[in-house]
DNA sequence: ACTGGCACTCCATACTTTCGAGTGCCAAGT
DNA sequence: ACTTGGCACTCGAAAGTATGGAGTGCCAGT
């Protein structure tokens, strides 16, 4: 359906569209890559690839461009990820291992993909439902007020305040504080519902609607949390390309949590690096970017995900080569700590 | 030097240009606002006001706009804050008294700032200089870390890892947490340095070492963490904005934790709401830029601060009572909490 | 199957024209 | 000493009018 020389004329189509931004036409193509034929041909071979969908002219007697179908297939068959070069990961290594939390190493994180790839970076914390307790702290903070402080494997810590019914005793901190770390001390957190179901039991009467709140309080941050967080970075890079009047609805996107967390979140899985263009992408106001998402986590099994967003005319192999190593050194970060 | 009419004319001037984005000319003054008098004689007090640097018009034989000096004058002069509506406060009030830990709290008032302003939101976090310890918590993570835990009275929860210089036995560590939190308790943050002086000579050999490196990573924490936070919201805001091409710097700028300190840092003290107008602005990217500060706190004294940003030609008394609004909502819901 | 040639399209660019809002100034009126 | 109507003038925005060139599609010839 398509020979070996229709898929390189739509390479070098993608290639010098991503570089020069404008329309490529049959001369400029014979120009600049080595095609070993006349410029007729190619227009015949363009003719062909754009019947198929996967370029169009802008207006009739302008070059070609890519349309999403170009992208992807050049995605798919015709480039392969770009290895960052060995200063660059040099680079990476340092400016990552130099972070001291969590907060700090996804912060350090989003910062350096967006500068790396020159476009918005978006970094997700790690996920919870993987992790396990580590520790459950009870502070009171006021006469009827409690803080509830857990502290997960993966140096995540969560606080919620608590209104407890009535005032608490030291004492009965003490001793609650003492029997939710033993019972939950290692546990997953998707069975921490579980493990606490016996707990009302075990302590004096006196005590019950005490513990009743702080475990319904715990359950609740559990659950809640269970959104992510995500952050972005890099949006000045948004200003440089032209998104015309679309950069305002990109810059709204990007501001809704739940927005971001689908785009990241719907990513496929398999390969290291999923690539999402333009119309694949479920938002309305992203329709004219594309995304490129990854896993990372410790070992193997992923805590959350991160990616770079920017225009469907971007350089895919340069940006998923950033990504795929982004999210190695933050793997590896986060597992030596 | 300028008369009373001279003074309406520059206010009138203002809130045409702030409303429409057009320079404005003589005639269209008249026609808009009731001056009594004829386009002749408002041509000529423009002329004078030009000649004084209040106004300047684009091109000849354009109409006029405010010059940096002349909305100077007009918000220290010619203008009053404007109250929000009642159900505009009724609307902060449940929006922000939701909120259910400080994070939310300050998520919740940037975006909230930015979409009642539509502009450019900034909050910083409550400062830490004036809190007091509430309770300091020491997790053991692996054989030689342990995880620091600071809790203060204004909910803010800060974490670090310390490596110790060996593996610490279950029982120093529940030592040493009683020890911090019986001689911190109540302790307000500046005072931490003189209150843990005499600790390391408390307890036994062995555990010096441990002492050592616990106090100097908590003593890190409170300088470095003395370098505020602040979060912003309602970046897409500025692309409806004509910005022409300073867009990518105002946003950059945004980025800059630096730059966001200093924007709010900088700000005069002595009335309830400052405004940086334009070229009165430090930072380069912001020249075209005027901001709107405000203090918020509990009782009186100053937590921190939080802000509009926008382009110069905004709407000043109604930026500047949703600022003073919201600053003082946000005292009072941390004060209840 | 490829190529050179050719007529054709249509966007960008630059140049011109027109239109009108706005100005400055002046002489006359209060 | 202000204010006013009038008037000539300026200059940008908008709309029309070439012109050039990159690019195309198609066809006949190898």
């Amino acid at each position: 359906m398509l020979d070996d020389r229709k898929l390189a004329v739509l390479r070098a189509i993608v290639e010098d569209y991503v570089s020069t931004n404008e329309p490529v036409g049959s001369k400029a193509l014979v120009d600049r890559h080595r095609l070993g034929v006349s410029s007729a041909t190619i227009r015949n071979d363009m003719a062909v690839l754009e019947e198929q969908g996967y370029i169009t002219q802008p207006h009739t007697s302008a070059g070609r461009i890519p349309t999403d179908k170009g992208y992807r297939l050049f995605v798919d068959r015709l480039s392969t990820i770009k290895p960052l070069s060995a200063a660059e990961r040099r680079a990476i290594e340092t400016f990552l291992s130099g972070a001291y939390d969590l907060d700090d190493v996804v912060g350090r994180t989003v910062k350096l993909l967006a500068q790396l790839t020159r476009q918005v970076a978006v970094v997700q914390y790690p996920s919870l439902t993987r992790s396990t307790v580590r520790h459950v702290e009870l502070v009171p903070v006021a006469v009827n007020r409690l803080l509830l402080v857990l502290i997960t494997n993966t140096g995540r810590v969560e606080q919620r305040v608590i209104e407890t019914p009535g005032p608490v005793s030291e004492e009965s901190i003490g001793h609650l504080r003492a029997l939710l770390n033993t019972c939950l001390d290692g546990c997953g957190l998707s069975e921490v519902p579980t493990a606490v179901a016996e707990l009302p039991e075990k302590v004096g009467a006196d005590d019950r609607p005490v513990v009743a709140s702080v475990l319904s309080v715990l359950l609740e941050t559990l659950v809640e949390k269970h959104e992510e967080k995500i952050v972005f970075a890099g949006a000045a890079n948004l200003a440089a390309v032209d998104f015309s009047r679309s950069l305002r609805d990109v810059l709204e996107a990007l501001e809704e949590q739940v927005v971001l967390m689908r785009l990241l979140g719907e990513a496929g899985d398999s390969s290291s690096v999923t690539v999402r263009i333009g119309t694949e992408n479920p938002d309305e106001g992203l329709r004219s970017t594309s995304v490129v998402v990854a896993d990372y986590g410790v070992g193997d099994h992923t805590l959350a995900r991160l990616g770079v967003l920017g225009p469907t005319r971007m350089d895919y192999p340069g940006t998923m080569g950033a990504v795929r190593a982004v999210a190695r050194y933050v793997g590896q970060i986060l597992a030596g700590s």
